[in-house]
DNA sequence: CCTAGTTGGTACCGATCGGTTCGATGCAGC
DNA sequence: GCTGCATCGAACCGATCGGTACCAACTAGG
């Protein structure tokens, strides 16, 4: 969303904008797959505003990452709680949106683990290991919930899932690879109550 | 390996030591992480050498990536040969090797799925869709042996045990991603007979 | 010993990279 | 209307990128 020359004087609403712009064309493109010059010219903003508010390509990067992994877990979360109280229906309502999304053409794997993936940065690593553990605590959450004996083993295994899918979804060609992992995912539980 | 100056005349011997000493590299450094000129100086070859054995960069980089995807598939069909006809003992035989891999210091994850992550090349993608099937063929002969009803489908959720794992030990931290893994394999197996 | 082929080293090319600076433009509040 | 702030557009910087050209050194085969 290109922001008119001296219309928008609020600092905070242009660099959530920014944000916003900036994490598809990262996502699409790659982080090192766009300069910043581009990226200045397709969002509609100059070089020295995008300094201005993030300091360098990897302030932005790291906050466009940040900003992901809070909209990312809001996602699963809203998903999870329309899915009602029991934690069968809980775990199919994560493994549905996550083919919901694998189905999208825009779809190209986790942006954060593709992120973690493309550059050697230990601040993004960070985040991602933070980003999955918030995944993992959810999991965990429900296999507990699920009444298994070992909700930490069996999250972690969840988890595996919920990864492995994305990465057989958006390399493999796998269309129904969610799917099937929802089936392993109400396997695994089944069999580890 | 550095090559002296004049005394290696064979060209496909040399060109056989480029690609194992740039398989490292690049996996390390990521395929943009390292430049044309260091990959060079590192390896002690000239850049002509290199330009006239793989006309590019990119001709570089799938000389690797076809080679590696050939070592890894070798190398998972040993350890599954070597665990003998049992069609329990060669799934634990997978993921264990998984294990000893995400333990080695270097570990960085799947060097081709890496490489499709990094690069948004279709050339690649499809390497990385070849690699996966590959793997997939496998997990589906294991089950198949094993007796289960959809061999199909869980040969699937084994990939994605396999590659979900790699993922978790590469960046969530789980030192034990493969043996959970191996523990969510087996009961899948078992649900499936 | 001589020729043909392979190599390392180096200088060089244009393009692009991330990042900085400066002047012009326009809105908000006084 | 004036002032201050946020912004755009463009020029500019040094560094690095992938890729090319040329040459001296070397070995293998005749």
């Amino acid at each position: 969303m290109p922001v008119a020359k001296g219309t928008a004087l609020d600092p905070a609403e242009t660099r959530a904008g920014i944000v916003r712009s900036a994490t598809t064309l990262l996502y699409q493109r790659g982080l090192a797959g766009i300069g910043v010059a581009e990226l200045c010219t397709t969002m509609g903003i100059s070089k020295e505003t995008l300094y201005r508010h993030f300091g360098s390509k990897n302030g932005l990067i790291h906050a466009v990452l940040t900003a992901r992994s809070d909209h990312v877990v809001r996602w699963l979360d809203d998903a999870v709680k329309e899915a009602g109280d029991d934690p069968d229906d809980q775990v199919t309502a994560v493994f549905d949106a996550l083919g919901r999304w694998h189905a999208e053409l825009s779809f190209r794997g986790c942006a954060i683990v593709n992120a973690a993936t493309q550059q050697y940065d230990v601040e993004i690593r960070a985040l991602a290991g933070r980003h999955l553990g918030r995944h993992r605590a959810l999991l965990t959450r429900i296999a507990h919930d699920a009444g298994v004996r070992d909700e930490v083993t069996v999250g972690k295994q969840l988890l595996a899932l919920l990864e492995g899918s994305t990465v057989l979804a958006s390399l493999g060609g796998d269309t129904d690879a969610a799917s099937v992992a929802k089936d392993a995912a109400h396997a695994l539980i089944q069999a580890g109550r």
